[in-house]
DNA sequence: AATGAATGAGCATTCATTCAT
DNA sequence: CATGAATGAATGCTCATTCAT
């Protein structure tokens, strides 16, 4: 057999990302894919079962690289404030630095497509972040509401504001990120 | 106007919005919508001029009908915190009474389809939130922060809320709207 | 609305009944077919729900005309031998002078094909043919055997007689048709 | 020749019998083929030209077989009448214990892939048959017809016999195997 | 206004086959 | 010998749209 380009997997990953970001998921076909990724359509199907498999392949993929990025070397040993505000940071920082990535999951995550993958096989970003709001919870330094509504507050307000600094809309910067982040926490704190 | 071609024209946008529910927006096509709204495919080319102008439409219908349906009747003599309350609470009266509109338009809002309609139509949902969140400002009852910033801290958990309700992860009831709209007044309190 | 061209449904068909006696039902594809038939590949979806359809279609349309052909003006007056003999003529007249129907059919007849189709709707070319051997046998004219074997011995020693004419390993003429007729009937007969 | 190939060569020939009659043979692609014989498709390459050879490899094959168990350890010494009950007897048992090999060689038989096939590699079945007519004929106990008609009304009527019995139109049992082997006696006999 | 007919372009996928190992 | 990788060509079919009526 010949040796498997190991680069060949990630040509179709990136293609289809950039491409969904470009045009959409709707507009997204096999033969664009193809195209972008410089291979034949049917050596697609060598590397994946069809284009759902795919589609999903890839957002498990992109979805385990942001969680490990924002959670790795997670620090238990910071205060619970310091914890908070670090993983916020962290994700402000990967999504900056992610921007096909960040809207790729972004444009998944709303269509039809995400409720056929296995709900057990999905990596939930925040994760780390509920431990956090448990511990926070029981030292009644967060509301005592559903840790689901913690989270909620943490993490939308967070990414459409990077949303709307990629649409031009606002623009991220030290200063304005400070904000978010003390609304979060004036949001959920007791 | 004639009150044929309203039937018709409704029975194209209902069709529309339930098959997006449905199957999603990338296969969602003019045939499937035709079958749906009981016309021919080609009676949908005499109200539209394309499949994008169709969708254009109904985005701009739809979000009009929420606007209207939240701001409406909107009470200038309430306190700021009351007008503020009754705002999240019509908006949320209103996507669970309209559940279809509420879902077609989160995942429209998704897709870079959006990108293409004049930003000039857009009638901004919250718009009559802004002069709310101004005055607050003034008043020094709101954080002195970008009015953006007021309103996504504002609409996105309440949304994200909404949506995790219609999905199951959560169900809305009196009691946790109300800590939901506390944990935003929270946020945006100066 | 275009007016509907009466001749394209039948173009299809014979287009598709060419094609599988010339290439084989394996290799015969719709774009095969819409370039004999000279129309686009698409347009044979306006006629037809999808391939499948197509043939059944149009094995049962076959199947109509030749029962119409071979037993049309059935003269119940004649007597068992003549109209034996009668049909089993007019059989091989209709082979001989529709080739391609003939092929055709005994070519989907031996495919997995055909079991897909609703037995109700197949109209069996020999029905005409039983009730003359469900009479023969109640005057002892015929043996008392399963009126089924009856009709395999008059037909099939028939059905390989004309195929090996087409393929020319013989060729028909009255001496030896006469000799088939005289064999069947030996074959039946009490 | 060395073990390992002859079973390979096997499952292949058996992996295409067995689709050919579940799907058929239009269905019947080399990657299901090899699927079904647990081989690599390009493993089927190493045993046969192409798809073609394949097919016409294990037609000659399945004829092949089918001859030799049909007229092998025939009897010259029987009498006429005797030798032709004993074909006809041992056909049906082949057939009803290779169903598979039946079907596949009916299919096969029917479509035009056949006419490829050098017609001088085709064993013919009917061959030790060929010459028990021709003495019958000497002998005045057959009609006076070309041999092949003979050969037509022996084997046709119990091919279809049998077929019908696979498709459960008919069963066979000793009773009416009889009748069919009287039928065709009485349809050569002078 | 309304629509059935028609189509070229495109879809996801599978095909038979080749190649390098 | 055996096979995974790779692919251009083809598959059945649907698409958005136009056209004639």
């Amino acid at each position: 057999m010949r040796h498997k380009d190991e680069n060949k997997n990630e040509n179709i990953f990136n293609a289809t990302i950039q491409l969904i970001n470009e045009i959409g998921l709707a507009e997204t076909s096999m033969s664009k894919i193809a195209k972008k990724a410089k291979v034949s359509a049917s050596t697609i199907y060598v590397y994946f079962e069809n284009k759902e498999d795919l589609l999903n392949k890839l957002y498990l993929n992109v979805k385990k690289m942001m969680t490990e990025a924002i959670f790795n070397n997670f620090d238990a040993s910071l205060s619970l404030q310091e914890a908070f505000e670090n993983s916020l940071r962290k994700f402000v920082e990967f999504t900056l630095a992610n921007k096909d990535y960040f809207l790729f999951i972004e444009q998944f995550q709303n269509s039809p497509l995400l409720n056929k993958i296995s709900r057990d096989e999905i990596t939930d970003i925040c994760e780390p972040l509920y431990s956090l709001f448990e511990k926070g919870k029981k030292q009644h330094v967060f509301k005592q509401v559903d840790t689901n509504l913690l989270a909620i507050f943490t993490l939308q307000p967070l990414m459409q504001f990077v949303k709307e600094h990629f649409n031009g809309t606002t623009t991220i910067n030290e200063a304005n990120l400070n904000k978010v982040i003390q609304m979060s926490w004036d949001a959920i704190k007791a």
